[in-house]
DNA sequence: CTGAAAGCGCTTACAG
DNA sequence: CTGAAAGCGCTTACAG
């Protein structure tokens, strides 16, 4: 646990600086030390138990094998989630993470893209907020390697990685509509989030393409303040509108829906059903037939990390847009 | 985005670096600079978009103002909200976060100390895995700022920020047996760390302290290589041997036994009641009466950055263990 | 094959 | 009140 330098070790063994640095680089072979010499210098670091700086290896470098992850809020599964497999991913190339919450507020993420960028990370992995185009049209021209997951935006490109949210939308409502469902109403989270844009397309495409009228009476939006009361209330309107299926657009949604839906369920003999993007693992023990979205939460980090690595190597910005299909699961 | 430095402003200016430097830390009045002066070098530094660099002033003060989280596992709601109370707590300070996993283990997450001290972090929050001991003693010694937090050991001294386990489970437990119930079980944890030894203890002194005779065959372990089966067959044989009552040790346990139970009490008539020490958010739906113990998490976090800063601003190792008290709710 | 020296961008005694 | 200079611990041309 002391600090022993690079100094210590060649005033020890009576060489350079340079020499140890080489060895301990593993650039030995490559400068043509002898064996002997190596082999000294490695046994007398272990001796004194050396370790780089990596502070002043990151100063002289310009690389501090440190990527910045910026979540909406790490306490929400979804990015906890997405925290780990990226974390797992990242350590296999050498980087740990640093991470920030932004709670879907572009003036926080700015800050912590911008304290994130003074502490000299190698790239970013951000989950942007509704407000934060300009800012990665920034980083892009600054040629910072950066990457946004989950969300991007339709205005500007860049690396992206997301799920196919219309698709999927698409597929778990026309699944319900094969049940015989026609009136399918649906809570969206409305923050201007364009993942959400796509879920609600797909869920209008849904309808259209099976010939069923779409009625905007169906649909509810709830912003992010207030959202228990706001989910309530659309979700009574809608039983209230005697809907058969409510889509909701996320998990958390659901979850504010779903007590409301089995007290309905449990008072009328008219039955409600669910289906939902994305869901949280104790769905299953609920006991309300449910059709649910599965996000391929670890390929997101996993492609995500592999965006970065791949522009930190190669000094360019790629420019890739990634989607993952979501597998669909049912719950009987 | 463009790297200015002190010598560009300083160059620009036509003064010294010392002069920017202090005027740029608010040394100025200190340093006894005209207002002037400050004024005309605050006005540059910002026209030319000039912000420190940290890895730079990290290395030559020795502070990066970043904390080294290590959970067991990121992805896990428990550390994530610890996660997050931690980040918002830190960042009060103006510190950052960077976090890493564990597994529950301890060569990783002595590897991850490593790692994190060779990045220089200001202090370490750990919530340390068995066998973790030697290595905080170690940091211990080398007067780094740590704090062990949910968990630590009874062998070493420290910094440390728990919940009152014992006092609690013995609540939970106690509230039980007032219901009139006797024959409780307890499925608990048993990866040898500390707070689980204490929850079991908590539920044996309730049974002691309440004339309830101990019987080992209603207290099952389960380790933590296939949880699910080992916690599945533990909860079969409490059930096949008549308990009243289930306890389990954490939320984790009491999720994955809650199906068996359920599909137990819609069967039989004798119903099964649950409690646990934690929950999840979500068992508030389930429809199955349980009492459980709610961990104040949120103070968990601040208390552990609270003393990690204390340590860091006065560079000396306090010696100080907070227990917190958990909440006790009952869904019916 | 090896070393002396500059420099990454800061801070901070020291000197005036 | 202000500046020249050393130094944090590395890496890497440059020179031999």
């Amino acid at each position: 646990m002391k600090k022993v330098s690079l100094a210590d070790i060649s005033k020890e063994l009576g060489v350079s600086k340079t020499l140890v640095s080489f060895v301990m680089n593993g650039k030995a072979e490559e400068m043509r030390i002898s064996e002997e010499m190596t082999e000294k210098v490695l046994l007398k670091a272990k001796e004194m138990g050396y370790k780089a700086n990596y502070l002043a290896k990151a100063l002289r470098t310009g690389k501090s094998n440190t990527i910045g992850l910026i979540v909406a809020d790490i306490s929400n599964t979804f990015f906890a989630k997405l925290a780990r497999s990226i974390e797992d991913e990242a350590i296999k190339y050498g980087y740990n993470v640093i991470f920030g919450s932004s709670d879907e507020d572009s003036k926080k993420s700015t800050k912590l893209i911008d304290v994130f960028l003074d502490k000299k990370v190698d790239g970013l992995i951000i989950c942007p907020s509704k407000g934060d185009e300009n800012y990665i049209k920034k980083l892009q021209k600054a040629k910072i390697p950066n990457v946004m997951v989950d969300r991007y935006f339709s205005n500007i490109e860049g690396n992206i990685v997301v799920v196919n949210n219309k698709e999927g939308a698409f597929q778990i409502v026309e699944g319900q509509i094969k049940k015989r469902y026609k009136r399918i109403g649906c809570v969206n989270f409305n923050v201007g989030l364009i993942q959400m844009d796509y879920r609600l397309e797909g869920y209008k495409a849904a309808l259209v393409a099976n010939e069923i009228e779409y009625d905007d009476q169906l649909v509810k939006n709830v912003s992010f303040e207030n959202i228990e009361e706001k989910a309530e209330k659309a979700v009574k309107e809608l039983l209230e509108n005697d809907v058969e299926v409510i889509f909701f657009t996320n998990n958390h949604l659901a979850f504010l829906g779903l007590k409301l839906i089995k007290e309905h369920n449990r008072k009328n003999k008219r039955q409600v059903s669910i289906c939902s993007f994305d869901s949280y693992a104790f769905m299953d023990l609920l006991e309300v037939p449910i059709v649910y979205g599965v996000q391929p939460i670890s390929l997101l980090g996993k492609n995500a990390v592999d965006l970065i690595v791949k522009q930190i190597d190669s000094d360019t910005l790629v420019n890739e847009k990634r989607v993952l299909p979501i597998d669909i699961l049912e719950i009987k």
